[in-house]
DNA sequence: TTCTAGTTTAGAATTATTATAAACTAAGTA
DNA sequence: TACTTAGTTTATAATAATTCTAAACTAGAA
């Protein structure tokens, strides 16, 4: 087994969001964020990945625990979609989704490809915490 | 009880999209339906509301089979959120959404209020069905 | 009136998620 | 290094939203 490099980096960010770098913290950071490209995933696909094939499993509550602690982290972002299956995005750059009826796919939208010419104000006393896009394609 | 004028409407209406008038059909499009302000609503929210002091109930079966075909049959948009549960909306004008995370409440954005310049091209074979923007709000 | 495909219904089943509480562990302190 | 404790993990139970099932009912055509 390969240790990552990025391991070290890893403990920084989890301490620099209080949380602790646990084994299993580090072992989902290390699947995350390890790779060129970022993806897209439901808690359920990310438990099978996480657990095939080792001999110690990290627990499904765990898995729904972190990746909660990481969106609220910021390492993660949920996507919004009209299923009741959360989906979530290792890409917390500011982007967009097309989701397919269909297939229930989703594909990114590089930001470029929308431009928001005109944004309404937030009602008073709040912020606007995040803008997405998401446009449903079917055949 | 006032006998809607707007019966024979919904009569067509539903025979439009080859839906049988049924009376739980009909009572479910005057509830939506007969008022001069679109809203959002959850099914749970919905059963409850048609259900209130009724001797005759439409069953919980029913008003999700019915709020799923008035979807499909385009009376009705579902409204996308983080939440898993899903959110239908009478507006089934071209229009977008604020969604305080918070209070889980839904507000309207007219349309006018938010301008694309621009939009992608869907992926080969398919077509847009509906775009739509959803801001998400906190303190 | 009869027939049939479409519809409704209560309740069971399924699916995703959250709660619980006991066992474990990271990391600070003596 | 051992001790302590608050944070974390875990298996499992509980909950919530939705879908399935199959029997009973009904709109509308013949």
């Amino acid at each position: 087994m390969i240790i990552s490099h990025n391991l070290k980096m890893y403990v920084q960010k989890l301490r620099s969001s209080n949380l602790r770098p646990t084994k299993q913290r580090l072992k989902i950071c290390q699947f995350l964020f390890d790779r060129k490209k970022t993806f897209h995933f439901t808690v359920e696909a990310l438990n099978k990945k996480i657990n095939k094939n080792v001999a110690t499993k990290v627990s499904l509550a765990t898995i729904y625990n972190t990746v909660e602690a990481f969106t609220n982290a910021g390492y993660l972002k949920e996507i919004l979609t009209s299923k009741n299956k959360s989906y979530y995005d290792t890409n917390i750059k500011s982007h967009h989704h097309f989701y397919d009826e269909g297939s229930k796919e989703l594909t990114d939208i590089h930001y470029s490809q929308i431009k928001l010419s005109r944004v309404p104000v937030p009602p008073k006393g709040k912020k606007i915490k995040n803008l997405e896009v998401v446009i449903r394609i079917q055949k």
